[in-house]
DNA sequence: CTGAAAGCGCTTACAG
DNA sequence: CTGAAAGCGCTTACAG
């Protein structure tokens, strides 16, 4: 079965692959060009029944550029606040036109074959990109969203402002020892090195103790980390997020520890989970949709060639529950 | 800055644009090609110095087909299973030099325009496609995965297999009065009533009561669900998923109810949290591992037009923990 | 061992 | 109002 192109279309409705064209994409007096109604009709009416669908490449090495968006996901378990990120940019930049298409990278194959696979209009990296790969980018003509030294500073800032604000929530609640629960993933460990950076940052300027640091499982009751951290003075924790915060909370349980009394602990996520553990979790929401809205605005930003806004103030609050 | 074209490096490097495709394709004698060991190392080094992308729209237009396979996700919170069988598909499609990327389907926007941004070999659904979505990417040349009568089947079958365990264990257990904690995500409907139709259709060949039905909140302790439960005289929970099994636990806590004693509560997935709960919430763990590996092969027996292999026997298991 | 040329399917100035 | 033609950048028979 071959293809159906727009010269069968022409050929079928009795007018030239140019009217086609026009009509197919929408073209009007406005654009100069004027084809009659009837015509209009015929020529869909016949698209239709052939069921012609148009080649994106040949319509694209025409134009000399995409409709499409890759976003490109690190190798790490992106979480709902992502998925719901990449959700409404999908939706943002679907009225402008533009496709999001999602690649969860691996370091299995190098990110220069992407190109060769596809021509993005734009390439948004939600991890920073490596810079050879945004050298080759750009020499391809693809703009690359979320890779200059401006975003990354952004994005250290977001995390790090998430640790400071435990920090500050924790000792507004009287505690002065504190620790810092870390996921044991290694993939999260850029995240963690950030978030911690702040929790410390906080104690240091507002002249705390610096904070104890370890891994913590989220498939185990954390009651050793917890032990430990009891016996260090430590009185409020923490926690990487919500998943690493409940296991501190079923470590605690474990050894018969008083949760918030004997020791508080701070999640960050909010996941529908941190209502259900007793007592409920204290926690960091990060409002996923300003943070959605304020991605695909950067991104719009970039791709007209306009200055990106700046970050929202404070976009996370506090979640006060029953741990902290 | 104008796009580098293998003109250039054609130019740069003293050969023709047809030495500059076979060494930057790789072609050899075993294709009929030989290039001196110099001019293919000349090429190589002009193309990286000149920072050569090829075009893939221009590729893709030459051979007809393209390298890229689009999976489509339905608008559903997808959760981890899925997110590791794109990661393993990534991999076993990368090794045959396919490049897998991800759309977000959002109902704001037909799929048929995907077409027009980007011409993939094949289309992966997720969920179901619409017959009309089907026909017209077969029309337009892309081998469509999934979207079968015997597809549709064989994941029905597997939904209703996961209620089916769900009910055969806690039957063994004991319990003849069963109810099923389905999902208030309206989104999940599809997978609720596949699942929920297999524990019916157990209880039914087995001779116990229907079982009762009714949405909890995973956000939510479900003391209200728990209590109806308790006076309808159920004595064992099944739970679309650990997040719902995890609220029914919270709700039987809330009310005094003894787990599993009083209550048995059976989840799916074997999420980490479910190894925290007190007591530890027994579970039905899908082997990512296993499914994602069928998942890719049964695209690539597609791509190769080679009959799909059939689901591998009884991939799923129960996980005894405390809660049953 | 290498090159000139055709052609994939579209869009869009340009000429009628 | 409509059509003939150029050209986007590649790959690949084909001719030397």
């Amino acid at each position: 079965m071959p293809r159906v192109t727009s010269a069968d279309v022409a050929r079928a409705s009795g007018v030239s692959r140019t009217t086609v064209s026009y009509v197919l994409n929408g073209l009007g007096p406005s654009d100069g060009v004027s084809v009659s109604r009837e015509t209009r009709a015929r020529v869909q009416a016949v698209a239709a029944e052939l069921g012609y669908a148009p080649s994106a490449a040949a319509r694209t090495l025409r134009r000399g550029r995409s409709d499409l968006v890759v976003c490109v996901l690190p190798d790490w378990p992106v979480g709902p606040t992502v998925e719901t990120m990449l959700d409404h940019l999908t939706d943002a930049l679907a009225a402008r036109g533009l496709f999001v298409l999602v690649h969860h990278h691996r370091d299995s194959r190098p990110l220069a074959e992407l190109w060769r696979a596809v021509t993005p209009r734009a390439a948004v990296g939600l991890a920073p990109f490596a810079e050879q790969d945004v050298r080759a980018m750009q020499q391809a003509g693809i703009q690359v969203v979320g890779a200059g030294e401006e975003s990354r500073q952004a994005f250290d800032a977001g995390q790090q402002h998430l640790g400071r604000l435990q920090a500050a929530h924790l000792a507004d609640a009287g505690h002065r020892r504190l620790a810092y629960a870390t996921s044991d993933d290694a993939r999260l460990a850029g995240f963690v090195a950030q978030r911690l950076a702040g929790v410390r940052a906080w104690c240091a300027e507002h002249g705390l103790p610096a904070p104890v640091a370890g891994p913590v499982a989220a498939d185990v009751p954390a009651a050793e980390a917890v032990g430990g951290w009891r016996r260090a003075g430590v009185t409020g924790v923490a926690a990487y997020n919500d998943d690493v915060a409940l296991a501190v909370l079923a470590g605690a349980h474990a050894r018969g520890v008083v949760v918030p009394q004997e020791l508080a602990v701070l999640g960050v996520d909010d996941v529908p989970a941190s209502r259900l553990s007793t007592p409920p979790l204290t926690t960091v929401a990060q409002p996923a949709a300003a943070q959605s809205e304020h991605l695909a605005r950067v991104v719009l930003a970039e791709l007209d060639g306009v200055e990106a806004p700046g970050w929202p103030d404070d976009p996370v609050r506090i979640v006060a529950r029953g741990t902290v």
